[in-house]
DNA sequence: CTTATTTCAGATGAACTGAAATGC
DNA sequence: CGCATTTCAGTTTATCTGAAATAA
């Protein structure tokens, strides 16, 4: 039986190289990642498929397509995940009138107790990851990765 | 054609919820990866391959194993993609003398090559993505990222 | 005997590209 | 006509699980 790929540390202090803070990153939503799995792979979610929901929860009326450029995945990719949380009765899609080329995508009822029922283990998570911070500190730290994602993706918020 | 998976923006102000951090966290890595394999894809390399060799820079004769632990994948997976590296002409891989078991691993000079190159396209994706943020700002957010996986990891450091 | 490492083999799933239908 | 959205179809790639050999 092979080793479970959990945690790890990075131990030794060679040469004369810190790590880069892309590869910080990394590890840190590597471990974020492994454990949101943890948490949704009993019921048969992935923590993409958990994230599309609190997205559509924060953005009703989304279509596909827009999920999809905010997921950095194509739209035939999100349109099986789509269909993946529709057929989990997570979520439903209606024509948009307005544009009847778009299926916007609407929380259900199941899709809210989803959220209402994992939003406090997810909390948890979050706030284990930043327990050795201040809430300042946390603060700082949100405001910090805000703006690195707008310095990402072409400095378009503020 | 669909349209890229290139950068988008979450622009709406909606009800009245935040991202969490864990999901700001997320966002900012896929618009890092996104990037590092648009560098990477010319030379046949995904963004995962580099790291691997970045992390056997800093920590020479590390097993195939211990890297797999530390890229959060089972050993079956990191040998393959040891295999890739190893065909690239990137790293060699010897019997360790004092554990028969073990494949130590070391970069060959075209691995050394490759990093040398690439060290500062990396770099300046990482300026670019730091570039709202001051010096002291940069600091304090990678001692932030290593408290954070610190505390996701069991909190072994300090 | 148990455990760790490596690696072969096959299965699975998640993503992709291509192409077409629909509607703005 | 051009472009966006959706979705069917097929393919590729990466990862996994299972199992076995080797060695501590």
């Amino acid at each position: 039986m092979p080793e479970r790929p959990t945690t790890s540390a990075v131990t030794a202090r060679p040469p004369g190289a810190e790590p880069t803070l892309l590869y910080i990153m990394k590890q840190v939503e590597l471990a974020v990642r492994a454990r949101l799995d943890d948490i949704f792979r009993p019921i048969g979610m992935t923590a993409l498929q958990y994230t599309a929901v609190t997205v559509l929860e924060r953005h009703p009326n989304m279509s596909t397509a827009q999920l999809a450029r905010n997921s950095f995945v194509t739209a035939q990719t999100m349109t099986d995940m789509v269909t993946a949380l529709e057929q989990h009765g997570l979520i439903e899609r209606h024509r948009d009138p307005s544009d009847r080329r778009r299926m916007v995508l609407a929380l259900t009822q199941a899709g809210r107790d989803l959220l209402d029922r994992y939003r406090p283990v997810v909390s948890d998570l979050e706030a284990e990851m930043l327990s050795g911070l201040s809430g300042p500190q946390a603060e700082e730290l949100r405001r910090s990765l805000l703006s690195c994602r707008a310095g990402l993706t072409g400095h378009p918020p503020r």
